[in-house]
DNA sequence: TCTGTTGTAACTATAATGTTTACAACGAGG
DNA sequence: CCTCGTTGTAAACATTATAGTTACAACAGA
């Protein structure tokens, strides 16, 4: 099962208010970029919003930024629209026979190892920084213009 | 969205299968230790068999190790379970605007940056083996006997 | 007050997961 | 050679997460 898509919208959607910065970016507008319909645009933004990563304007309506791209990671986005709760990577099956040797102790002894295993993705996640993101993406961006 | 119970339900087969290498480890009597359900133990064990890792008799039954625990590690298990294909852990939306710079471009940047995480994880995964895990088992098992 | 936007709810569709029941095929032992 | 326990697989079902759609009250600026 995949890492639900709502972290690669998020991206997405800070992406476009870093780069766009002055545009008026309506959950209308920001749909018609990611290409998804603007509810779920709404449903994500509500989520960044609670985390303290950006601020939407209501009755005028438009999202920007609350804090510079270079303090902002990509683990916080990640951790901002919960696709995975922390920790909770690897789903485990649910109560195994405690009477079994093994299952009675493998969960304790795997979720430690597994553990190690999410957290060598987290960190990776936490190094990059939207600005990192943006600044590769507008030499992206350059390199397909020309 | 987690990784598929299947994965650690195929590590708990796997660590049953090393440590009672003697007993006739049927799929009944697997997943009474597991406590779940037979099929899903025949489906894994089905497809713990196609990636070479064990070896299930038919009509007399029992499942058996084809290799030895210090050479399975954690991603072959993984891999064999096919809870994530190859490089997909996270799931991108499908066809950002082409018309949008940032829709035209993310992907590719975006996909550089979360197969680096990914990687990362899965060298965690490679670099445990079944054996190491069995000893921590049976560490494990042994303080909670004392 | 009018207008465009947000936040949220309800309903729907889709997909993956896992359970249960069922049964043909298989192979060992009597 | 026949019975018995087991495997492999299918089908039907329940559950859960995701995402699209429609709808609408609340909001704020012009």
């Amino acid at each position: 099962m995949k890492i639900s898509s709502r972290f690669t919208i998020g991206v997405h959607i800070l992406s476009l208010l870093s780069i766009e910065k002055d545009s008026h970016c309506t959950s209308e507008w920001i749909a018609g970029s990611v290409n998804i319909n603007p509810v779920t645009i709404r449903r994500v933004l509500g989520q960044l919003k609670r985390a303290g990563l950006v601020k939407v304007r209501s009755g005028t309506g438009g999202a920007y930024l609350l804090k510079e791209p270079a303090d902002i990671n990509l683990l916080d986005i990640y951790r901002a629209v919960e696709v995975v709760e922390e920790g909770q990577l690897f789903h485990f099956h649910e109560e195994p026979n405690p009477e079994c040797p093994v299952g009675a102790n493998i969960q304790i002894v795997l979720q430690l190892i597994l553990s190690r295993a999410q957290d060598a993705m987290e960190q990776i996640l936490k190094n990059i920084t939207l600005k990192d993101l943006v600044t590769e993406l507008n030499q992206q961006i350059n390199v397909r213009a020309n």
